[in-house]
DNA sequence: TATTAGCAATCCCCCCGTATGAGTGCTAAA
DNA sequence: TTTAGCACTCATACGGGGGGATTGCTAATA
């Protein structure tokens, strides 16, 4: 990931003149020449010259041309230095940003916030956007459900922080009574509500050997019932969520060919790659951005993630961001990214302090 | 979406090349000529002979040349004609059916059933697989909870039919604790499990008049927030779930171009074209199949749609199937569709009895 | 009448050569 | 250090000429 070597030195005017040519590149997607870049640059500085400082900026490795009699193109590397650098961040109009917080209300539950966002990012870039679910390590219990099935199968239902609903099947030992499954609901809800959920196992194991003498049959199930309750599901839910795949269309004109939008498309569903991208990013302060090749996976070369962690109540519980080709306009892209992160941290914080305002009542 | 007019009457041999012609174009996508006719057919008829047949078929609409000098290629109404009553069947080899019977165990919960089916479907197939979520007309309560949340909203969770869960916010004209909820809720489980929830509203209302006398807050706030209960939410759930989208890449080759894969692309997000297409085999007994632009969409051009319907218990519920460019290998995937729908409809119809087996206990 | 062989005509596709134009690198002058 | 000039490279577009495949037509044949 970091760079192979530092880089060197850099004078003014060659950093202007790689800015204006990745610009301009990202623009249009041709080549750029040395006499477009004359004309376009305030420099005022002839084809010749500027061909000198293209040549110095090639052998750095921060420009290519694909063949002998075309303009050049930025390499990783120089999108590299473009983004890290020398970009300047457009900040987003302000109807759009009115825009995405109507759509981000706090009143949906995460679901919704989630696939809402991953629209937004997508529908407003027009790239693919994506957002992991926001996890918690913190998860706390508000209440529980037990359902008889038939046989020795129950039916469980978890509301968790507060507005969020999860249901599982799980096997039991033992066929369980419908009384008996009540009871054990009742107990939990009596005892462990408001608890962090991670813990309860522990707990309740605790519980139980310090009141050896009241083991009953109740505590019994409960045990047994609750113990497997958070096995993880088999069908687990997706990690992320993705909206506006068809715009990675856009990658398979010219030579780019569609071979690799197909491996693109194989990757989405195997997910795992993408995922441990977006999982770097957990652990980084604010705008992470990766350029093709740097990601080391073949199949995303050509492509760049922008990203931002979001959080709620300052810590940080997810990752969003877009997908696209490496020539995308970053510096829309970028606040676009910051300010999604940003409206999805309020709209769930919001909905964070229903656990607050309940609480005082 | 019925023919323009009646298939005029065709000799045997006529069909039998009309036969062996689309069959060679599905395997290998090139027009095909009288020549390569000859040889793959067991007629021994020479190349001349066989291109006075084909000028006919041409003549009656079923093919079409692409130029002077290339073969001849299908048209919509020759697949009609091919898929109606020429095409045979090739039954699905025993190891692809019990791989698909194991995927399918009924043990799952719906959503697992329905996009395993989809995956199935876009597996085996190559082609992209489409499973419309189903449908009851009867949808029984089985339990009801309500959590306060802030202000007045109210987090419900139903569970209906046994094992499936659902869960909303609603909004209600006044505050109300916990303790009343939980009363309601209690009532809706006491007298209204196993009902249809269909009907339950008019139900409530008609006990309400009842007992007119006994019109206490606690049926208040059952009338009250159970009306709400089954509000349509807003963000609902897909209607159908897709997988294999990937495999519409295949459409991306030659003249096609890659604006109509854009098309459909955008057809999929906006699945209200899919939806209605998929609605008109709702109705139909076995396995439907729609022909590039007999759909009447344009986007569907050079894209057919094989789909069957599913049912649990005897009714049907729901429809699945495949989409796929107009040149599929329809003897394969006809089976494949309708083997699946036959799967999927076991395995849902076994979990449905879940509810008898409960009962007798 | 149905089938077949023969044949000219058509048209796509591939290849090749050429012209064009954009852009480069080099060199020498300012 | 910058610039102008120039030869060179190479992708692209254009046009013409085979080669190949297939057709429709006509006339002969069974």
């Amino acid at each position: 990931m970091s760079l192979q070597n530092n880089h060197p030195p850099l004078n003014e005017r060659s950093q202007h003149l790689l800015k204006v040519l990745v610009e301009r590149y990202i623009r249009d997607g041709q080549p750029v020449g040395s006499r477009t870049l004359a004309e376009e640059t305030v420099l005022n500085l002839s084809p010749a010259t500027i061909r000198h400082v293209l040549a110095d900026l090639e052998e750095h490795g921060y420009l290519l041309s694909p063949h002998t009699s075309a303009g050049r193109v930025p390499t990783a590397r120089g999108y590299r230095l473009f983004v890290d650098g020398l970009l300047t961040v457009k900040p987003l109009d302000d109807s759009t940003v009115k825009q995405c917080q109507q759509q981000l209300k706090p009143d949906l539950n995460v679901q919704g916030l989630v696939s809402t966002a991953s629209n937004l990012l997508s529908d407003v870039t027009r790239l693919t956007g994506l957002v992991m679910l926001p996890r918690r390590d913190h998860v706390t219990l508000r209440h529980v459900e037990f359902l008889p099935l038939n046989d020795n199968r129950v039916l469980v239902i978890l509301v968790l922080n507060e507005q969020e609903v999860q249901n599982r099947i799980i096997y039991t030992d033992r066929v369980y009574s419908a009384a008996e499954l009540q009871q054990a609901a009742n107990y939990l809800n009596e005892v462990y509500a408001g608890c962090d959920v991670s813990q309860l196992r522990t707990q309740l194991l605790q519980a139980m050997q310090n009141d050896r003498e009241h083991l009953n049959n109740l505590m019994q199930a409960t045990v047994d019932v609750a113990s497997k309750m958070f096995d993880k599901p088999k069908n687990s839910a997706p990690d992320y969520v993705m909206a506006g795949q068809e715009n990675l269309l856009d990658l398979a004109d010219g030579a780019t060919g569609i071979n690799r939008l197909r491996q693109l498309f194989a990757t989405f569903t195997q997910k795992r790659d993408i995922l441990y991208l977006l999982d770097q990013c957990l652990n980084a302060e604010g705008i992470q951005i990766f350029i093709g090749e740097e990601a080391g996976y073949e199949v995303m070369d050509e492509c760049s993630l922008v990203a931002a962690p979001y959080s709620v109540e300052g810590k940080v519980v997810g990752v969003l961001g877009v997908i696209g080709p490496t020539r995308m306009p970053y510096e829309r892209v970028i606040s676009i990214v910051d300010v999604t992160a940003k409206l999805l941290s309020v709209a769930l914080s919001q909905k964070g302090s229903d656990l607050d305002l309940l609480h005082d009542k």
